[in-house]
DNA sequence: ATCTAATCAGGAGTAACTAG
DNA sequence: CTAGTTACTCCTGATTAGAT
């Protein structure tokens, strides 16, 4: 019978063994059904992905077209050199500090805030009450420049409703609230805290105003 | 005709509607049932919480009263990112070293002590001798700046309750006393004998101003 | 140009620390 | 323990700068 000969999509060679594996339209050798990234035998694997005709282990096949790149947002792709952080994956390029822009080395400390990536030095900036106000982010050595680019938040609808509705009950809430406010609206909690200073600056003007 | 109506617990206005809410033994106009921490309505939601005469959303809920943070104290919701260690839970963002708060990354090194969680550095530094004086932080690249920060403790709105409520029976209580009033505030102890040190300072210097 | 988020400068209050 | 000091948190009011 044809059916009986079949040869091996991996290696080219028959099979004429009495048990092979039916994979994405084609026939293997129980032994030759690799994952084509890390070499792991899949024949006794419950599943396996086929893309362009490579076969891939469930791992390394999410690894490679599960995610998208979390500052760009497009797709990477198995020969993409990426950065992980988190959960998070990112494109080699796109693995640089929101404030300073400098593109993040391999081993460097970096710190992951909402989703965003921050150099050390940003980063202790940041948490640090935004204050240090002498110099520069980065220095030291030789990269930054482009003095801290500030970052500012757009509000969505629905914070705004939170926040609004929190204001009118209490414009000047203390910290555990604050931080119950930044969790439910999903900010962080100076970026809540400055809303909220803001808020009362504006409601005084409004009120002298009339 | 007074006594027929049902007055609503959120808004004490009268209930005249047709479809309205009972929940917790209380009755409510359907859109004053909120959350009251988010402010989200729960009239459509198919679960609400009620603690102490609170009505909660699910998800605040289970921050305020589910698992705590071992740093904080404070509630985890499911969809907060944390970090685990032997038995304990933090938030991401809390856990930091103890002694120079920096916050901690994913596969760095740590110790604990006395569920107190700390940096490498430090965490060295301690254990060999605890003196080295020297100073910097963890890093040695520049950054150090402020030598291990000082944790300052914010108190809550309930735990300075109590501690008044207790000045006011003994402003200066036993080792006995402080370790009680340090359990049902959930405080240290030092952290209650430092209050209570502070607080005849400032009693002294009220009386004295005037 | 306008609105407003973020920052800065400076003050008040007070938790934590130090010396005695 | 007290008295004095240090430094952290949170605030206001003015200013700077990003987005429309």
């Amino acid at each position: 019978m044809k059916t009986e000969l079949r040869s091996c999509a991996a290696c080219g060679e028959p099979i004429s063994d009495r048990f092979f594996l039916e994979v994405g339209g084609c026939s293997w050798h129980a032994h030759c059904l690799r994952c084509c990234m890390c070499m792991c035998p899949l024949d006794r694997q419950q599943s396996c992905f086929i893309r362009e005709r490579q076969v891939y282990c469930k791992a390394d096949y999410s690894k490679n077209f599960g995610a998208k790149c979390s500052k760009c947002c497009r797709g990477i792709s198995a020969s993409d050199w990426v950065r992980r952080a988190r959960d998070l994956v990112f494109h080699l390029a796109c693995f640089a500090c929101d404030q300073c822009g400098r593109q993040l080395s391999t081993g460097e400390q970096f710190a992951l805030m909402d989703d965003r990536v921050l150099c050390k030095a940003h980063y202790l900036e940041t948490v640090e009450g935004g204050t240090t106000s002498s110099d520069e982010g980065c220095d030291g050595d030789g990269y930054h420049k482009s003095k801290t680019k500030r970052v500012r938040t757009t509000f969505t609808e629905e914070q705004l409703q939170v926040l609004q509705a929190n204001f009118q009950i209490d414009s000047n809430p203390d910290g555990q609230d604050l931080e119950r406010i930044a969790s439910v609206t999903g900010l962080s909690k100076r970026v809540t805290q400055v809303w909220f200073q803001n808020s009362r600056a504006r409601q005084k003007k409004h009120i002298h105003a009339e």
